[in-house]
Order: C-alpha cells, then structure tokens, then sequence
DNA sequence: ATATCAAAGACTCTTATTGTCTTTAATTAA
DNA sequence: TTAATTAAAGACAATAAGAGTCTTTGATAT
C-alpha cells in the first residue's frame, strides 16, 4: 500500500517544471536526465500529466513541455490523483451494501488527506526542493 | 493504490468478534463462513491479528480468537495497521534527501488521515454493521 | 523534405497480493 | 495416553499491478 514511484517521478517533474522559467518548455530527455530515468518511461507520466491538464505538450521541433496553468493553481493532489487515478484508498469489492459504515469511515478519512493534499501548493516547496533535487543527483 | 481486500477482511472479522458475547471464542471456520473466505487464508490474517495483540487465540478443542483487549480499544487504524503494516504511503526511494520537503508534506497529510482513523472505533460501528454484514451474506 | 519531438501500443520483467495445501504444535476430552 | 480439535507456519501456485523497454505513428518547425 504505497504510492506508486510514478507519483514520486510526476511530483519532482512538476517541480522541474515549475522552476523553469516563463514561457519555456523543455523536452522529455532533460527532464529524464535530472531524475536519471528512462526517457520513454518518463514519457507515458508526463502523458498524464497532460491529460490531466496540468502541464501542456507541443510535438516537433521546439517543442517540450510547460505548465498548462498557473503555478498557484497546481496542488500535490492534482499531481497525485493525474497519475494515480480516481481510485479509493478503500473500496470494498466483496458485498457492496448501500449506506455502508465501514466505507464511511475510511472514506472520510481519506477526504481529509486529500483535502490537505490538495491545500498544499507545490510552488511552496519548489524554491527549496530545487536546492535539493538540483543538488545531488549523481 | 489500495488498501489490500486482507483489511477488508480483517475490518470485517473484527466486527465480528466485537459482536461475540463476552468471554466467547470463535473458530476460524465460523468467521470464515459468514465472509465466505477460505478458512486457511483467513487464518494468516488472524495470525497477524494476534500478533498486533487485537485477538488472543487459544488452539485446540474449544479454543478459537477472541479480542485480546476492550472494544473501546480497538480503532480502525489499529487493524488496518496489524495488516498493512508500518510502512509509509509516501515512502522515496530515490535519494533520501535529508529533510525533504515532498515527503513531509505528503506524511503530514498521512499522519492526519491516520489519526482520524485512530479515533475511529470499531465498536461504534459494530451495531449497525451487524445488520448490513450479518443479513444478506449470500 | 527532414530533423525533432510527443503519443500510443505491444511487450517483458519484477514484485506484491491472493490464495491453496501440507505439516507442526498446542490444548482439551475421553 | 490417545484421539480429536484447533491455531501457526511455511512451501507453493496463481493472479494482478507496477515498472520499464522498444517500436511505430503523428505532429511541428525549419
Ligand atoms: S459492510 Fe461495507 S465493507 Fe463490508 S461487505 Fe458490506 S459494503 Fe463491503
Ligand atoms: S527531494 Fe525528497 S522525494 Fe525527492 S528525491 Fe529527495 S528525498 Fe526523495
């Protein structure tokens, strides 16, 4: 019961993205490097990313990827659920009983953390998390 | 990104043992009967019950499980953590930054989540659930 | 027309979950 | 003390999900 590494890959993208500057795009083979990751694996996150709107892709020469909105309007939850999807942490596949309380509770809990997650905006962290990541990436 | 059907199951069996009489034990083929599980899977699950110290089981003729402490005592985490074990929904296997900002972010909102599931109490549940789960068991 | 880039899909590899089966050990009842 | 009963443990197989590669297609700029 993990977040997948794919999360963990979008989350720093998006970083990357975000600390680019205004108006620029930058190919998957960068963004790759920096994460020393597979170009092609890479590929099929930022697709989602993409499909979920939260960054935009131009094909051919020039082209790359940017934000597709503003970097205020971009939470740790939007990144999360573009690559995990709009799964429950909780979802009971045995009986499926109407008004089920066991549900309830873990839904609400789950609401909660993504409430929060959604509050979190990633811009906040970028600043720091490039000294970081940019760091050390051997 | 799922909380294993094994929670499920052992949500479910909880509630069973919750709603046992005082002092009554109860084999794994019954518990197993009313989920309609194998009674040797659901055996592992007990296991791991028992050594989270939620059930106590006694084997042999007249043994079986029944809760290891008061029902006012036993939380929704509780279980989900007896399954799931320690482990971490945001857990970075890439570099290990020291004091990394992603990850906070992402074991705070955790940390709520599973707190609010800590205050959760299966008791409280367990009345009404009994309805659902005990009735239409097919 | 050609070089450059993203998107899509088929495919493989690895890991975790789910589940079964068999053996062992502990307890009670006869 | 023997037999019946029950949990614990571990080996094993089946399935599903995640991680990752490779190849083809299609769009864009020069
Ligand atoms: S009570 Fe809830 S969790 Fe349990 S089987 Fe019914 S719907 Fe599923
Ligand atoms: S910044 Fe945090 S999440 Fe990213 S590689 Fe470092 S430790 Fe891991």
């Amino acid at each position: 019961m993990k977040y997948s590494n794919a999360t963990n890959y979008a989350l720093h993208t998006m970083v990357q993205l975000i600390r680019l500057p205004r108006d620029a795009s930058i190919g998957v083979q960068e963004l790759a490097k920096a994460q020393q990751l597979s170009p092609t694996y890479l590929s099929k996150i930022l697709t989602k990313l993409t499909k979920a709107n939260l960054i935009e892709s131009t094909p051919g020469a020039k082209g790359g990827y940017r934000l597709a909105r503003g970097e205020r309007d971009i939470s740790f939850f939007d990144v999360i659920q573009a690559i995990e999807g709009e799964s429950h942490l909780f979802d009971c596949t045995l009986h499926r009983h109407e008004g089920c309380l066991i549900e309830k509770v873990m839904r609400d809990a789950e609401a909660n953390m993504k409430q929060e997650l959604q509050e979190q905006l990633l811009v906040d962290i970028a600043e720091q998390a490039g000294q970081q990541q940019g760091g050390d990436v051997k």
